[in-house]
DNA sequence: CGGTTGGTTGATATTATTCAATGGTCGTGG
DNA sequence: CCACGACCATTGAATAATATCAACCAACCG
């Protein structure tokens, strides 16, 4: 290890924050790349009008504030949804790593293609889906994401996000979000229940996030 | 420059294209990345219900299949909105630059994440945005790339989009946009004209980009 | 000409929002 | 244990935003 690290320098630094704490500040020049290590984070923005528009929400193993590579400030503002525990690499060490191994750098390259892809995907739900394929393919990519991280095994998933946030997420009402989540709820396809969501009819939730004639 | 490449891994070609054709079709694997030199062109999803959702616009100057980079095939279709030229590059090639120049990589490690800022910022657009706020950001992020690459001077800007194409943009239909467009030409603040689109009132533009009160 | 493409307009329907009231749950302090 | 406040969800009624349907118009092009 490096004999002299400034305080803000440290190479890796391990954190833990309570929920609905800002991770990171829009405005912030820390420098610091963030890996989620527990809990669930959103990445949000605020109009002018004081809505707010969820970017992404963050699983374990996640990255936020990887626009430090190539800024020096970050835009998007982050915070935790629960408590959280994550684990922060001082942005010029990491470019240091590259230096010495450049095949790293497209990792970076593969993480943003990555969640444009997402974002993208986002962006296709928001343009031409109505609330009710919006909501069943929010579910379905977290479900499909928790699946991958090893966070679920069956039908269920932890959710933690309250209805506001989804309907944050979803660019809808919390209002509108309650009277889907019901309409999905007395289709007998899920049901949400003590920070639980499970799916009740796999093949209803698919068959309503791809396509629903009206 | 190397003797002998296969059709198909030429370094560098040139293109060109009519309006309305493909570009880059969706499963295609050629490896090339496209750099649009002139015209304008569209990477837009189709849902499965039929519904198109342009995804960005792209302008001279700009990229696409940049994905080649880490993936093997295009997902997004791209085509031409006008007669298009371009230039396409092998990405091994690109590859063996940024071996042996690894600053290079960097440059598409900020260009990803210009344009997934870019993809954010429509994504919250379509989220908490109305359909005029939409269509006066459309016009002033096209005004200000179109002046930043000396495309366009003054308040006057080419405008090649259809009706139908704007509305694939914002996630509205043809028929919106057409009366949001008489809205804002009744109130004197544009006015499109033979694939020209002039600013009229700036001032009135940007307020209602930002905030427009109901 | 006649066909095609793109834009406009009116009438109506759908979707989602807004506003407002109500009830549940949970933690905290008396 | 209860009362209280904070936060979240549910519901109804009224309204606003946008979509849908359909007709028509204008420009352009062969």
């Amino acid at each position: 290890m490096g004999a002299s690290l400034g305080e803000g320098e440290r190479r890796k630094t391990a954190g833990s924050a309570l929920a609905r704490q800002q991770i990171l500040r829009p405005g912030e020049a820390s420098g610091r790349v963030i890996v989620l290590r527990q809990g669930w984070a959103l990445r949000s923005a605020i109009t002018s009008d004081g809505r707010r528009q969820v970017l992404s929400i963050l699983l374990p193993g996640d990255i936020a504030g990887g626009e430090f590579l190539m800024r020096d400030k970050v835009r998007v503002p982050v915070q935790s949804l629960t408590p959280v525990e994550y684990c922060s690499f001082d942005v010029t060490y990491l470019k240091e790593i590259a230096g010495e191994n450049p095949a790293f750098i497209w990792t970076f390259v593969d993480l943003c293609l990555s969640s444009k892809e997402a974002s993208e995907a986002r962006l296709i739900d928001l343009g031409r889906r109505n609330a009710e394929q919006r909501l069943a393919r929010l579910i379905l990519d977290l479900h499909r994401r928790l699946r991958e991280k090893g966070l679920s095994n069956g039908a269920t998933i932890p959710f933690p996000l309250r209805q506001q946030t989804v309907a944050d997420a979803l660019g809808l009402t919390q209002v509108h979000v309650s009277r889907v989540i019901r309409s999905l709820r007395q289709s007998r396809i899920l049901q949400i229940r003590s920070g639980q969501l499970t799916i009740l009819d796999m093949d209803a939730l698919m068959a309503t996030a791809e396509f629903y004639e009206t």
